[in-house]
DNA sequence: TGCGCGGATGACAACGTTGTCATATGCTGA
DNA sequence: TCAGCATATGACAACGTTGTCATCCGCGCA
């Protein structure tokens, strides 16, 4: 059986409140006995219970992270950056793959919230916009930060405090998008939907239709984030005639597709097709040709969420939005049309 | 705040002992009491405070699963099957990046077991060789499975209950990879090896040599499971004189490394060069071309780990070795040599 | 009538911490 | 010499469960 305080109480001769102290390094412990009871901590090997802390404490040290995706990429960076962050701050990241088809799926997270299990929570697209999720969590009073959530009335409930939102600017990505290619001279373009239930889906769209100059034809066609639905929409918008010459999907796996299609209907990329994809994940330079994408900070933006959180259990005050940066990252799947 | 048994049983007018066991269901209790003490229950609202739960139980239902690796690919399948596998056992599965190289590592590892935060530990690869930190779960009693260790010494521990080993016949999957080049003709090969460190790449290369016919030529490359290093081993191989006409990389991401380069020399595929890769993670069929592999069920493995895992929790007696089947998938990357 | 027995229930102590308050000790200054 | 105060320490009750044991009740049977 591990050491308890009570052990080492006993081998120090004091009680166990004073090897409490020590333990948390309260300073109104003499040196000497502090010392001794240092001494028997080593020689015990005490390590303190973490079930009893949390009880007393009725502070887990535990995060939650439901998330809900098709693109597996992106998820991967994005729970990257929450548990690395989460470990720095002292606190343990719990992934919870939810799926906002299932009905149960409701009852079992916030069962989970009820029996005590989490200190506080993100909401990652598409759940940050699962409208009782939400309500619920909130309703519990439980810290909660939402990744990309659609404004709406929703924000205004934000607004009282209880939520914090992390965002990134996803109408500038989109536009960025569309200038390089508009300055890149093509004026027939394809687009590639994401989820539409996701709002950066839709602000990607409008930032990218947005940011065409005049003169532009575009076939729009939609997509869930998914490669294989970005496979149906390269191969759909490529037999198009007048075809595209160059497209621009929501997300790098769909991109990915759009270059697997073009690869079967032997089209060169960017020779007579240039692609544009969304999120810089590994994958995009790792395929050839290497993909200029929107480079989102996935891996920071999860930390940032943690980040809040964990400021918010701390007392410190940080509801609002957080929004930030994309940048294009020109790399060789785009060139300038060739009419 | 949250209702409390003796919220419940005040309302009930019963004692505590007896809500709590109407709560787990024991059957003891009469029915008239029953029914009193459930509609109370779910007029307050109650549900069970899950850390008083682990404090006095010493369970945490909390398992670990530690992993460092550079194949976020693979990765991703193994968290996934991990977790799903994990959740449907009643199960929270905690995912613990671990870097080998650092040194504290070890030490902040075997605190989280020591304060008792985990009802046992899941080791993948390397981290399953790892052998202080092997023995340092071990000495503490920590139920504990290895996926994919080394054979040797520490098996031999294994063999005294206090480990259970899940793997996949690497051998053989290296083996079914040469058979099938060779069938297709090719005699000169080039070989791109896993991370040193661990034992599957070992098998799977000594597995790759005894499956190839007379008459064969090897060109070994080294290679650490990354893209990157796919990536320098096929414009090494590549730019041989003569160059292989197929290479068996150990892992997808390396095997889409090796494609990356013959895309870049121009060399086409499998027109001039077969490429087998290994794993089959959803990448392969996402490439283009479609990527020959070995088939290892990772999502299942992981799944597994975590099932025996339970088993043992439960008292179950499951130690000893458990070996999963690999499977040849043939798609576009592989092609006979035409020579 | 009284005894034993099984079913239903409750009192109380654990689990291993932290929080609250009381107390002992020693020192300062009038 | 002693009040007054700061410093160091400990006793004890929480936290919300579950485990152990005792108790109570009604019933069948001698």
């Amino acid at each position: 059986m591990p050491a308890t305080l009570h052990d080492v109480a006993r081998a120090a001769g004091v009680s166990i409140k004073t090897v409490s102290r020590v333990v948390n390094g309260e300073d109104t412990v003499a040196d000497a006995t502090a010392r001794r009871v240092r001494r028997s901590i080593g020689e015990l090997g005490y390590v303190p219970n973490a079930m009893a802390r949390r009880l007393v404490q009725r502070r887990t040290r535990m995060l939650g992270i439901v998330f809900h995706n098709r693109s597996w990429n992106w998820l991967s960076d994005l729970q990257r950056g929450a548990i690395e962050r989460g470990l720095a701050l002292g606190y343990e990241v719990l992934l919870h793959p939810c799926d906002v088809d299932s009905p149960d799926e409701l009852v079992r997270i916030l069962r989970i919230v009820d029996e005590g299990r989490l200190d506080g929570v993100v909401l990652t697209p598409p759940c940050s916009d699962w409208a009782l999720l939400v309500s619920g969590l909130e309703t519990r009073g439980v810290p909660l930060v939402r990744m990309a959530p659609s404004p709406g009335r929703m924000s205004g409930r934000a607004a009282s405090g209880a939520t914090a939102i992390v965002r990134a600017n996803d109408h500038e990505g989109g536009r960025a998008a569309a200038r390089h290619l508009y300055d890149l001279g093509h004026r027939r373009l394809g687009f590639v939907a994401g989820d539409p239930a996701q709002y950066s889906s839709q602000e990607r769209r409008r930032g990218f239709l947005a940011g065409l100059g005049r003169g532009c034809t575009v076939i729009e066609h939609e997509g869930d984030f998914s490669f294989e639905s970005g496979l149906a929409a390269g191969r759909a918008l490529l037999t198009d005639d007048p075809a595209p010459t160059a497209i621009f999907a929501c997300n790098d796996d769909m991109a990915a597709g759009v270059l697997a299609a073009a690869w079967e209907i032997g089209r060169p990329v960017p020779g007579a097709l240039s692609i544009v994809g969304y999120d810089d994940v590994p994958l995009a330079s790792q395929l050839r040709p290497t993909l200029t994408t929107i480079r989102q900070p996935t891996f920071d933006m999860a930390g940032r969420c943690v980040e809040r959180l964990v400021a918010r259990l701390d007392g410190e005050d940080s509801a609002g939005d957080a929004t930030l940066d994309t940048r294009l990252v020109v790399r060789d799947s785009t060139a300038a049309a060739c009419s």
